[in-house]
DNA sequence: ACGAGAAATGACAGCGCAATCATTTTGTCT
DNA sequence: AGACAAAATGATTGCGCTGTCATTTCTCGT
């Protein structure tokens, strides 16, 4: 039976608004799109009978008429990794009070996820996509590459971006944890790594080129798990770094649970810290600096990064073109503690 | 101007699939929604046509023709707080490879700002809701119970649920710990809590009538605080109970973040955990059991909240009322280590 | 007070899909 | 072979909104 009449759970609609106000339809979808070119008059009569109706605007049909809608889709490679939860929250204080709403996609370290993701997400027609990487497939980058939203790339400042892209130079950064090592004095330092995806590993690649350069490199010293990143994985890192490469004096750590991971695993061993054993993390998530003996790190942008994205997205969607700086260098910082700090 | 041709950057629909295979338009849509009612023949025929066109289905459109999507709504209160990213990780991987997806508000512990994105989520109207609280404004909590699609609050198991829920007894958990403590042998036992929403307050209520029970109740000894948790707060706190009480023998931790700044606090003080100090930890997340000397916690069910929280949604979208066990208690369980065990 | 231009408003069609019901085809049994 | 039910397919319509363009109303300067 084809329903004429409409039932009561039905949601009312512009068209019961218009009536209820006075107005045509399209007046009424004027006072909620663009209160400013409706009178004054009109607005106050819609906006009584939105509120007298408790009318909600149903984004499917605006997604449709209009062939946009308002998510901004956000693809992360992890969701329990602390760096992305960090970025999370900038994006989510950038997106509060606007009109956009964040729709999360998790690839799990996997590029062919992401592709998926990006597809499904452009089937959506997203106002905007924020994507955590420069390693999309051949495919995945062509689909970022012809999206018909604004597209921001995060976490790195590369030459190849599709887009806009904020991030910084990670490669410079592991290599201010490298080169502060030495500086303390560190003659024979160690890289722990975990869950290798190509931004890991460019990292490592980063710091075997400077560990070469300074004299320093032992490919022993280089230890690096498939596996995912953890506070245990640290330590079991730092295990088998000690029994391949005995006379390690500092390790470098791609991020902080594995430094938290190797300073437990060193004070187990009664190993001192910074004494015998320099510590140096990266990113430099809040628990580090609280440690005891508190952790050197390499401090990235992480919720910067997330806040600065989300601005320019939605800078570039009110007015495309609108960004002039559509690469943007945060920078990281390091945060010389304790851990490496031996005299 | 109109468009009335087709510009070539004008997705395929479904007509242009139908128009390809040579099948009708709801042919095509059956072919995707349900392949078991359409013949082989068809079936074949429509899905070379989608792979040469590069159909992908318009979202928008299906929302608004069949008054139902394919998007289930996760409200959380935090997204930096771990306890909701193992959640978060339990309930993703509860929805790979349907054909629903996730997306997640924050309310940032704020149950006016839940209400709105309930309102905000409702409008969308989901398949389905996940909420992480019991604790919702009036006007919060009737959205719920009138929502045309199932909904399940996780964390706690309480008698008013709004329809599903599944989580454990936090009471009776935060009680355990505090019997450990007891059976360790301690006997004057602090409490330590950050962020003070609904339910740690209630967790702190529990401590309290079992401390009293116990004969162990001393308000000196309950250090809260409004602010957020974290690792340094947990040393803060610990310091602010030291000097109110410092006979202080033990303390029960609200969270991980908590217990581990605690810990941190007593190495730099050099007072022996758990010989002078026992520490007892909430939650359980990996570092924890990580640390030196390892955390003693009360580990709680996060990812499995998740996960099982997803597949009673789904399974209750697919088949409504097929649920039969609609509250469901996960359990929690004491990990007995070293931060305890004094002798 | 008048007309020109701007501002405000409205009529209409259609976005892409799925619900409904009607029709055709296929398979089964006697 | 014919009758019948079941399966498969199709035609039509409308979901609620916005784009487009036409029309009306207002705001000025002279």
């Amino acid at each position: 039976m084809a329903r004429k009449t409409k039932t009561p759970s039905d949601r009312p609609t512009l068209v019961d608004v218009a009536r209820e106000a006075g107005v045509s339809a399209i007046t009424v979808s004027r006072t909620i799109r663009s209160p400013g070119i409706v009178s004054d008059k009109a607005r106050r009569k819609v906006e009584e009978a939105i509120r007298r109706l408790g009318y909600t605007p149903d984004p499917a049909a605006s997604a449709l008429a209009s062939r946009s809608t308002s998510t901004i889709g956000l693809l992360v490679p992890s969701l329990t990794n602390n760096v992305f939860s960090d970025v999370l929250r900038g994006v989510y204080e950038g997106v509060q009070g606007t009109r956009y709403f964040v729709q999360i996609g998790n690839y799990r370290y996997s590029a062919l996820e992401e592709e998926g993701l990006i597809r499904n997400f452009l089937s959506q027609r997203p106002a905007g996509l924020i994507v955590s990487s420069m390693d999309q497939t051949p495919t995945g980058r062509r689909l970022l590459e012809t999206a018909p939203c604004p597209v921001v790339q995060i976490m790195e400042i590369a030459e190849g971006a599709v887009d806009m892209c904020v991030g910084f130079d990670q490669l410079a950064a592991v290599c201010a944890g490298a080169q502060h090592l030495q500086d303390c004095g560190y003659k024979r330092p160690g890289f722990l790594s975990a869950r290798m995806d190509p931004r890991a590993q460019r990292r490592l690649a980063a710091f075997r080129e400077f560990a070469e350069g300074a004299g320093m490199l032992d490919d022993r010293r280089i230890i690096t798990t498939p596996q995912p990143s953890s506070v245990g994985m640290g330590g079991h890192l730092l295990e088998q770094l000690l029994s391949q490469a005995p006379d390690t004096d500092a390790v470098m750590c791609n991020n902080d649970d594995l430094a938290v991971g190797a300073l437990m695993e060193a004070q187990r061993r009664h190993i001192a810290v910074p004494g015998q054993l320099g510590i140096c993390s990266y990113n430099d998530i809040e628990m580090a600096r609280h440690m005891v003996p508190a952790l050197t790190a390499v401090a990235t942008p992480r919720r910067e990064i997330g806040s600065r994205a989300i601005a320019m997205l939605l800078a570039e969607i009110d007015n495309p073109g609108s960004v002039t700086e559509r690469r943007v260098d945060l920078g990281f910082e390091m945060m010389i503690r304790e851990s490496t700090s031996r005299r």
